[in-house]
DNA sequence: GCGGAAGTACTCGGATACCCACTGTCCGAGTAGGGAGGG
DNA sequence: CCCTCCCTACTCGGACAGTGGGTATCCGAGTACTTCCGC
């Protein structure tokens, strides 16, 4: 099991955008080119999100990609949701149904309560999402700026103007 | 991202082998019969399962899987990377290094110091991680006997006795 | 009747095809900016 | 000089192939039981 490469994109994505002053759109090939990633099918996440209301996208000459909403507003489980879906990493088949020695009344008896396995695989990705929904965008910025050199943030900032 | 069947066999397998007589071995064609799976397929999970040493395989007649360890000794986390691999989840491709705008010296300094993006995935990652290495087998046979009629419980053991 | 050896049937374990989803790519629809022409 | 219209170039958005991991399957190696034969 292994996420998408386009959820590590969409989250530097996402943290590049952020930087940008507003009123300024980034297109997907300059994105694409800063991270070294297919133009085309990085494209294919940013239009994700897109969907998914997470940034913004703005048609012809000097168009691109802008956030929608406040950093403070935009957690890592929104990004990762609209890229790989809603849906739990565990999907329960209910292979209890096929014990072959009920009968049909105990079948319905025990498919009508949930199953134990299946509880305790949710748990743990319910554990999951709330610490991807707890880290903000806002506070991924603030630790880069902690983090980062004040030198080698500008200098991708001044890249990004340069070309948008 | 969707975690394999062989995750779901495997746990439901698991606890079927916990609730087996100490001695007795049950062979992978009646755990595939009891859980309506292919049989081969789910051979395959099981030989990961003994592979990690969570389960023991016997040859011959009278032969089959029992479990390696007590209950008590066997979290869901044990038996999930036996199928699934124990890497996380998210995998960090450092497309930091990417960035056209940095030095060769700038680029290793940035890369000196883990990504702040994958920081966050993969403390998610543990918490998932956190949840299933709390939950113990002997845990889920302790639910299973509380939420489940026990005439129910019997009949599946009585009907795999009758087959090892 | 008893011991031993061979045969058999059953088990696990690894090697081999098939298929879907992730990856990667292409082309068309639509828009905003710029330039030319007229008033 | 300014306004309007048209054209161009750039953007996003959806539709189309290639490949690797998951899925499913088959066959061989090894073992324990059973049975038969000799003593």
């Amino acid at each position: 099991m292994q996420l998408k490469n386009q959820v590590e994109w969409a989250l530097h994505c996402c943290s590049v955008l952020a930087a940008v002053p507003e009123g300024k759109a980034v297109p997907a090939s300059v994105l694409a080119e800063f991270h070294g990633v297919p133009k085309d099918y990085l494209a294919k996440a940013l239009q994700n999100l897109a969907q998914a209301g997470i940034i913004i996208g703005t048609l012809g000459p000097s168009g691109g990609y802008r956030l929608a909403n406040d950093p403070a507003d935009v957690s890592f489980l929104d990004i990762i949701e609209a890229i790989e879906g809603q849906r739990s990493t565990f999907v329960c088949n209910g292979i209890r149904r096929n014990n072959p020695c009920l009968t049909g009344d105990e079948k319905r008896c025990t498919m009508a309560q949930p199953c134990v396995v299946a509880k305790v695989m949710w748990d743990a990705d319910e554990a999951w999402r709330n610490h991807l929904r707890s880290v903000r965008l806002s506070d991924l910025l603030k630790t880069l700026s902690d983090e980062v050199p004040t030198d080698i943030l500008d200098k991708g900032k001044a890249w990004m103007l340069d070309r948008c």
